[in-house]
RNA sequence: GGGUGCUUAGCUCAGUUGGUAGAGCGUCGCCCUUACAAGGCGAAUGUCGGCGGUUCGACCCCGUCAGCACCCACCA
């Protein structure tokens, strides 16, 4: 029962946690009774199984569990869907590095191996960030954690591919990706960066076959020009249009020994020879009108070349040096061949270039044009380089065969996937909060590319395709129905063959060789996508259709909460993909947050040094220890000593301790829509005060109810009571309104400003004085309000800051009469009753702030100490008097008076400080300084006078009267008269001490 | 080239049908008043980015300009 002096987060945060996990509270409601349209789910976004929480991770989960706990204490069936994500690149790339500090390399480990290792690496740092989930105080239900690489969602992965194949939404074809050179993958669009780099444009010459001359290309990459099949002009481009069609030779190309052998050339070493074309994809004014056409190196040039039917010469290697052997990347197993194009193509490059590293070769083919005398000139210029996301290197556009969505093919119904997803959420069953979010969305789905999904890496979902000897593809749930299907169809061959003894051996032979998986692994959003219902057990093929209460229930969930950062990644996705596979939405609302950033704004991350860890806010870390953690490990350790001097300055005593709770009513009280969130330490300190508030304002009640018979007697609330209640029914009413549009921070403004202006400033102060009445009925009115009230209110915060509330409604709880409870999460929230708001007690209260409010200002303003007790006199109308005196004691004991007395009139001369309001006196009967009291008045004249003016001005205001509603105009109106009444006593008393001074002046 | 958001007190930010601007932190006084000094009471501080328009009335609606941030896009 005794509660320490000061809260304590630590203790109480490591005693409540294991507690409720361990009695299950966080469990799935399965109650299919309730309405299935008021289940409440949330999907936790499954971060990286071998990351660690950062400060955006505490930020989203404190708003899921908050919402997550309100909608459980509602009686809401309730899921928060936990899980983590395999990251295939993230967690390969970790891995693979670890085995590089061995000297051990992926390959020579080969793919079951590696693969081995990274499930080993999984189960050893796999729980690090759930962990730090529970030290969040999160409440998701941790007996349905799912692993993005599980069987069972392997079997969802598997079956929704395979379904899509038949739907011919997922296809294989050879196209121009982004490739990696590094990682030697394709990746998706998505995951390269384009950033603006100072760079080069070279002006080459291309001399005309016909020897007439030569045309002037720009370039930003000279390397790729050995794989030009084309230079194009704009036809309309009076400049070259007479020389459309005509051909120029390639600098530093070979024309190859085919070409001789096809008479096409006379000598292979002479310049390749390639057409001048026209087309309106050239911007005139742009370089020199002149482009180089690099089909297999260029996505637009590509395009170029599939309109003008040009080859395609792939002269770098997939690890992005220049080609030296034919075969190259050329690997004929099934299912393993990459660049398809060119099994000649070192015969067109010139020897010295062979194996050179793309960058190289631009050096040398850079000054080898120079000494040939055909660089015309070498420009500095700005260019958009693409990079991958997750290594930084250079992506290359490279000609290889991948698994594709099509994101614009008609899918069973008639509409294609993209389609479908569009028209979710323009019909609002899907809503976004903020709204202008859809716009994002809505556009960047109108621009969609096909998607490429399938990637050259040994960690993830091995793609469900197999190959024939003779290359044929074969996609199936599993091997045994891949062969199924291919004996099948041998069979009908062998069947369809007759006597055709030749084919029919053929036949065999190729049956003889079996199947090939393919090697390809998916991309990893490509899993989270289907997230929603794959968590939920869903399967293509169910065994028991009534057997799934959860999907039922759960799908589609309430809300995805998460930053625009992902919106494309996985948001637009999940609609996509659950839509056309289930054909439900996968979420009805789609709460997007902003970022977190230091204090300056800067984004938080490892290299910048200004990376906070929210376990750290929680526990508190020394200065030493922060150093450290922020400069170890770091790519650049050049960067040690500007981030350690950077960090000491801004925490020179490191960081105090603030709690689970305090961090938790941070993140939620800066959650204000629209924009991203500078991180202000400050801030977290107000809130760890506040929860100390809390703290300290339940051991007063219950020092004040301690050994109180609450229930038995008869009791009579007064209309602070009165008060309290009604505006704790208010904030109830507005905490449902504020969960219902996910204003998380104006939620916790009303909980900060309710608990610490309204309930403890002035109900606690007022409760002391009731509580010590000679009344019984009414100091036990004010005990049972007290606790009441404290008991209802913790149940409102309970969401938000949920230890804290945990610890103090345990001993609130048996006290306010509501112990048939064990823990406050299985308590049912507070519920606004309509039209409980008591504004006559609103009034009264509002008043006696007024009267204690005047009193402390003369106080403050007169240098009065608190510790000082003074007389009050008041002057005034016998109903004003008559109010006063009803809160008489409360006046006293909140203004400090020693007591008060009414009197008919108070001299203007009198030499005490006076408050106005209106036609009402108040004066304290202290000694002052005239020169200051006359100079108080005067500034409070001023005040008045310029309330008087401005409400004058509008009321003589002839279209103001008339067209203004008639409660603003009697509001002006009842401004102006209390300020005239009040200016006329004040001029008075200005008057009479303005004559007193000036008459001791002379003396 | 398209698109989005932001600009309010020294700092970080609220401001929900348009009716005389609010909070936290910081600052300045007075106080260890028996829940809380992680506290109490009081005070100071704003041409609500600029300009125009609509309106009786604009921080709020419209237009325009400026600055900042971000997203998307194939200019060699």
């Amino acid at each position: 029962m005794e509660l320490a002096k000061s809260f304590e987060p630590a203790d109480i945060e490591a005693r409540w946690y294991p507690e409720w996990e361990s009695r299950n509270y966080f469990a799935a409601g399965l109650d299919t009774a309730k309405p299935k349209d008021e289940s409440f789910c949330i999907l936790l976004p499954p971060p990286n199984v071998t990351g660690t929480l950062h400060m955006g991770h505490g930020f989203n989960q404190t708003l899921m569990d908050a919402l997550t706990r309100y909608h459980r204490m509602r009686g809401d069936n309730t899921l928060w869907q936990p899980g983590t994500d395999h990251a295939g690149i993230a967690t390969q790339i970790v891995v693979e590095r670890q085995l590089d500090a061995e000297g051990i390399s992926r390959h020579a480990l080969g793919r079951e191996a590696f693969l081995k290792k990274v499930w080993e690496w999984k189960e050893y740092s796999g729980g690090s960030i759930t962990r730090q989930m529970r030290r969040m105080g999160t409440s998701p239900d941790w007996t349905r954690e799912r692993f993005t690489m599980d069987a069972g969602m392997n079997k969802v992965v598997t079956e929704t591919f395979v379904r899509l194949c038949e739907d011919g939404l997922i296809e294989p074809d050879t196209r121009l990706v982004n490739w990696d050179p590094k990682l030697k993958t394709a990746v998706s669009d998505l995951e390269v960066i384009q950033e603006e780099e100072d760079g080069f444009m070279w002006h080459i010459r291309y001399p005309l076959a016909d020897g007439s001359g030569s045309l002037t290309v720009a370039t930003t990459r000279p390397e790729t020009m050995l794989g030009d099949t084309a230079v194009m002009v704009h036809p309309d481009d009076e400049r070259y249009g007479h020389l459309i069609g005509k051909t120029v030779r390639l600098p530093l190309s070979r024309a190859g020994d085919l070409a001789v052998s096809q008479g096409k050339a006379t000598n292979a070493e002479d310049w390749r020879e390639i057409p001048i074309i026209k087309d309106t994809y050239v911007d005139m004014a742009f370089g020199t009108g002149v482009v180089k056409v690099t089909p297999a190196h260029d996505f637009n040039d590509n395009a170029v070349g599939k309109r003008h039917k040009l080859e395609e010469i792939s002269v770098l290697t997939l690890d992005g040096k220049i080609k030296s052997s034919p075969h190259d990347d050329l690997d004929f197993k099934p299912g393993h061949f990459r660049i398809v194009v060119g099994d000649d193509i070192c015969d067109l490059i010139p020897t010295k270039y062979h194996g050179l590293d793309r960058f190289d070769a631009r050096k040398v083919i850079v000054a080898d044009l120079e000494a040939a005398g055909l660089l015309e000139k070498v420009e500095k210029h700005k260019l958009k380089v693409p990079r991958g996301d997750r290594t930084g290197v250079v992506i290359e556009p490279m000609l290889t065969k991948q698994w594709f969505v099509r994101m614009s093919k008609k899918g069973r119904d008639g509409k294609s996937i993209t389609e479908k997803a569009l028209e979710v959420v323009a019909n609002g069953e899907i809503r976004f909060y903020p709204e202008n979010w859809v716009n994002t969305y809505n556009q960047w789905l109108n621009n969609i590319q096909d998607w490429c999904i399938s990637r050259q890496l040994w960690w993830g979902h091995q793609i469900p395709a197999w190959y024939t000897h003779t290359g044929q593809v074969i996609v199936a749930l599993d091997e045994a129905s891949a062969l199924n299907e291919f004996n099948v169809e041998i069979d009908k061959l062998i069947s369809e063959a007759g006597n055709d003894h030749v084919h029919i051996k053929e036949l065999e032979f190729i049956r003889s060789r079996g199947l090939t998986r393919d090697e390809d692994v998916l991309d990893t959003w490509f899993s989270s996508a289907l997230w929603p219902f794959s968590t939920l057990d869903w399967t293509e093929y169910p065994q028991e259709p009534e057997s799934n209460p959860a999907l039922d229930l759960y799908l589609p969930s309430s809300v995805l909460v998460t930053g625009f950062d992902i919106i494309f990644f996985w948001v637009a996705r999940m609609v996509m993909m659950t839509k056309y596979i289930t054909e439900k939405i996968p979420f009805k609302h789609v709460y997007v947050h902003g970022l977190i950033r230091d204090g300056e704004g800067q984004k938080m991350s490892k290299s910048k040094g200004n990376v906070l860890d929210p376990i750290d806010l929680i526990d508190g870390i020394d200065i030493e220890a922060l150093v450290k953690k922020r400069t170890t490990g770091l790519m650049n350790p050049k960067d040690a000593p500007k981030i350690e001097k950077r960090t000491r300055k801004e925490f020179p005593d490191g960081i105090p301790a603030f709690g689970t709770d305090a961090l938790r009513f941070t993140f939620a009280s800066l959650a204000s829509p629209g924009r991203d969130i500078k991180f202000d330490l400050n801030r977290c300190e107000g809130y760890r005060n506040f929860c100390n508030k809390l703290w300290n304002a339940t051991r007063f009640v219950l020092m004040n109810v301690e050994g109180v018979d609450l229930g038995a007697q008869h009791a009579t609330l007064s209309f602070a009571d009165r008060w309290i209640v009604s505006r704790l029914n208010a904030l109830a009413a507005e905490v449902a309104e504020q969960f219902a549009e996910y204003r998380f921070d104006l939620l916790a403004l009303a909980l900060y400003h309710f608990i610490w202006d309204e309930f403890c400033d002035w109900y606690l102060e007022i409760a002391k004085v009731e509580m010590s009445s000679d009344d019984a009925a009414s100091a036990l009115g004010a005990r049972r309000t007290l606790v009441q009230t404290l008991e209802t209110l913790l149940r409102l915060a309970h969401p938000v800051i949920p230890f804290i509330t945990e610890e103090l409604w345990q001993t609130v709880a048996p006290i306010a009469g509501r112990k048939s409870h064990d823990s406050i999460m299985l308590t049912p929230y507070p519920q606004a009753e309509p039209g409980a708001a008591d504004e006559a007690a609103a009034a009264q209260v509002e008043h006696l702030k007024t009267l204690v409010s005047a009193c402390r200002n003369l106080r403050g303003e007169m240098g009065i100490s608190p510790a000082v007790r003074t007389p009050l006199v008041v002057a005034g109308s016998s109903a004003e008097v008559a109010a006063i005196k009803t809160f008489g004691p409360i006046l006293q004991a909140l203004a400090k008076l020693s007591d008060i007395s009414f009197v008919d009139d108070i001299p203007a001369d009198s030499l005490a400080p006076v408050a106005v309001l209106g036609n009402l006196r108040l004066m304290l009967v202290v000694e002052i300084d005239l020169v200051a009291e006359t100079g108080r008045l005067q500034k409070e004249i001023d005040k008045q006078e310029k309330q008087a003016a401005l409400a004058k001005g509008k009321l003589d205001n002839e279209s103001f009267t008339a067209r203004a509603p008639a409660e603003v105009i009697a509001q002006e109106k009842e401004r102006l008269a209390l300020a005239e009444a009040t200016l006329a006593k004040l001029r008075v008393q200005w008057e009479a001490l303005r004559g007193k001074l000036q008459e001791k002046q002379s003396a």
